[in-house]
RNA sequence: GCGCUCGUAGCUCAACGGAUAGAGCAUCUGACUACGGAUCAGAAGGUUGGGGGUUCGAAUCCCUCCGAGCGCACCA
């Protein structure tokens, strides 16, 4: 769930998906242009019902005081005895056009019923249509997502516009902990994601390489090289001796100055270092970013200033008790903050302001910035920020909040890391599970909940593993196909595929699954929700395995190559497409073999 | 005390305000002359934390109570 689009209690709950309007039907391009024709698709559906409800007005049959909607939604059904397709619109609509639901569900399907493909129309329960589709019209879906490939999923949700996500953003004191590890892998899925919506994505860290904390390291380093115990407010845990000893490897010298500047050669090699160690952590783990955005230059370009002095421009600051305040609380947040403290510091809201200032004048549609639940008090002074320099909250600066992941073994709480002397690193569960399983296992939940990640079980390779599932069948349709070559049969194309052919009960459900696809990725960039595609992938590999179990593929024995066996080589390649580019979407692998 | 996020099967979790709340694991019963059994078929398992409200319809929205996690700096 995406945290604000409205916050500090203005009260409205409006969801995203209200924002963009009805996904289901707005946000789909229709598949490739095709040589494949006749098939139905919901965005057709939607048009036909549409056509129909435009057509009872000028009848007279109907009248709509607001006029006929522009797209319905049109779904899938969860239960499979409601047709392939059902629409809500005559629910909707009802009360304006003054008529009972089933009444105008009925008028509705008198109309649909001879559109092309349609096989049948329904009329259930309190006035849902439920629509079924001629196999045929199904089947043509197999060749569009193998024409398509690995564009297949794509959708225009989010065309031309420019998105920046900063994500991880872990402090450069140490090695990344749990904090930012939920975020790497949910925040690359969802540029991935966005990506494939139409946008153009920045992936981007920001270090805190600015402030106290550094002075801290700073200490820390050149009290771990000096063989003294680390400070009280400093780091602790095996790295610092470990970047202590690799800066005095660089610079051997640096013991024989005095503290102050021998200090200043930790700060400056071992912050370097701890950079290096976090980009090469990430990189390992598939996220590397476009932009390392580095606090302190802000601070020493004049960039904070600038913006503070906009801030002043626009009348949102104040000065008080000595220090510079800005007023927040107008804004919606708890209460007024200092931006430049009583010493002259600015204040660490400071640097967020020109960083902010800085991505607009970068030119992005959208700022997302994702942070974890330890750091959801700040949600409401970053939005007042971007509502003090005149912007849109929720808009074009948006925060997302991941609850916290806690580490299990066997049941039990893994809490801390040796190296690290805090929580958990990305590099120990990445050690402890690997890397598809890691970011499987980070992506498959929504943010806004507490998640338990057994190691024990993310680490089986067995099919309690949800990751490991869809990876097998990706491996075993790999197989298919591979052994189809062997015996020269390859997927139908062209005359050669007659989408008829795919008329089994199961062969209709895995269609149906894969037509979801550019929806599923829609609907995961609209709510900015990766762990739509992690289920959807689970779902598409039940299907398929169902189907696989139930019709087979490939000749067996002597029997002679049919078109039926082209047809299911066909939709098993595209079932392969699909689930690629899932798992593409999410970083993780798929094998050919396992 | 105030705020944010949650509370769904024994466990881990799904469910754009839609139809009989779904999966996996665990438990029980079946299917291997195997296109990869890392699979499939079936059974059992629920007052969606409690109570009100909104409407054609609520796990979902509003109020309230209970419980959990995380926050409430001139720290970063």
């Amino acid at each position: 769930m995406l945290y604000p689009l409205s916050y500090g209690g203005s009260g409205s709950a409006q969801s995203v998906a209200d924002a963009v309007g009805h996904l289901p039907v707005r946000v789909v391009r229709a598949p490739a242009a095709s040589r494949y024709a006749g098939s139905v698709t919901p965005e057709q559906l939607s048009s036909a019902i549409v056509a129909a409800l435009s057509a009872l007005c000028d009848d007279g049959a109907l009248t709509l005081p607001d006029g006929v909607p522009t797209a319905v939604v049109v779904e899938r059904p969860k239960n499979k005895e409601h047709g392939d397709y059902a629409t809500n619109v005559a629910l909707q609509l009802t009360k304006k056009a003054g008529v009972p639901p089933r009444d105008l569900a009925g008028l509705l399907a008198d109309r649909l019923a001879v559109t092309e493909g349609v096989a049948a129309v329904a009329v259930a329960g309190p006035g849902f249509l439920n629509i079924s589709v001629e196999a045929g019209a199904q089947g043509v879906l197999a060749a569009q997502v193998v024409e398509a490939g690995v564009a297949y999923g794509a959708n225009d949700l989010f065309q031309g516009e420019k998105i920046n996500l900063e994500f991880v953003s872990a402090n450069p004191t140490g090695p990344m902990h749990r904090g930012g590890t939920r975020w790497a892998a949910v925040g690359d899925a969802l540029g991935r994601i966005f990506t494939l919506s139409g946008a153009e994505v920045t992936r981007e860290y920001y270090f805190n390489d600015h402030g106290a904390q550094i002075d801290r390291f700073a200490r820390s380093l050149l009290a771990g090289a000096q063989g003294r115990p680390a400070p009280e407010d400093g780091y602790g845990g095996e790295y610092i001796g470990e970047i202590a000893r690799a800066v005095l490897g660089e610079r051997p010298d640096t013991l024989d100055l005095p503290d102050p500047e021998a200090q200043e050669v930790f700060r400056a090699l071992g912050v370097n270092r701890m950079f290096d160690e976090i980009k090469a952590t990430l990189h390992d783990f598939g996220v590397d970013f476009d932009v390392y955005f580095h606090e302190n230059n802000l601070h020493e370009s004049g960039a904070v200033d600038r913006a503070i002095a906009r801030l002043t421009e626009m009348g949102n600051t104040y000065e008080s008790d000595g220090a510079l305040w800005i007023r927040t609380e107008k804004y919606g947040d708890d209460k007024d903050r200092v931006i430049v403290k009583s010493d002259g510091e600015g204040a660490y809201i400071s640097g967020d302001a020109a960083y902010y200032v800085d991505k607009k004048e970068r030119g992005f549609d959208r700022c997302l910035i994702m942070l974890g639940a330890d750091h959801h008090g700040y949600v409401g002074r970053l939005m007042a920020l971007c509502a003090a320099f005149g912007d849109e909250p929720g808009k074009d600066l948006e925060v997302l909040i991941g609850q916290m992941v806690n580490l299990l073994d066997h049941g039990k709480p893994v809490r801390m890391s040796k190296r690290a002397g805090t929580g958990i690193t990305l590099e120990d569960l990445v050690e402890a599970i690997g890397v598809d399983a890691a970011r499987y296992a980070l992506a498959r939940y929504t943010n806004d909940t507490n998640i338990d990640i057994d190691l024990a079980l993310w680490a089986r390779q067995s099919s309690d593993n949800p990751v490991y599932y869809v990876q097998y069948a990706h491996a075993r349709l790999s197989a298919i196909l591979r052994n189809g070559a062997d015996l020269s049969l390859v997927p139908a194309v062209g005359d050669a595929f007659d989408p008829s052919l795919l008329s089994h009960e199961r062969e209709g459900d895995l269609l149906r699954g894969l037509a979801e696809f550019p929806r599923v990725v829609a609907s995961a960039a609209a709510l900015r929700e990766p762990h739509r595609v992690a289920r959807y992938l689970e779902e598409t590999a039940s299907s398929f395995h169902k189907f696989y179990d139930a019709c087979r593929v490939l000749p067996q024995g002597d029997e002679e190559p049919s078109d039926l066996h082209a047809a299911r080589l066909l939709l098993v390649s595209a079932t392969r497409t699909v689930l690629a580019n899932g798992l593409a979407l999410l970083g993780v692998t798929a094998a050919e073999r396992m």
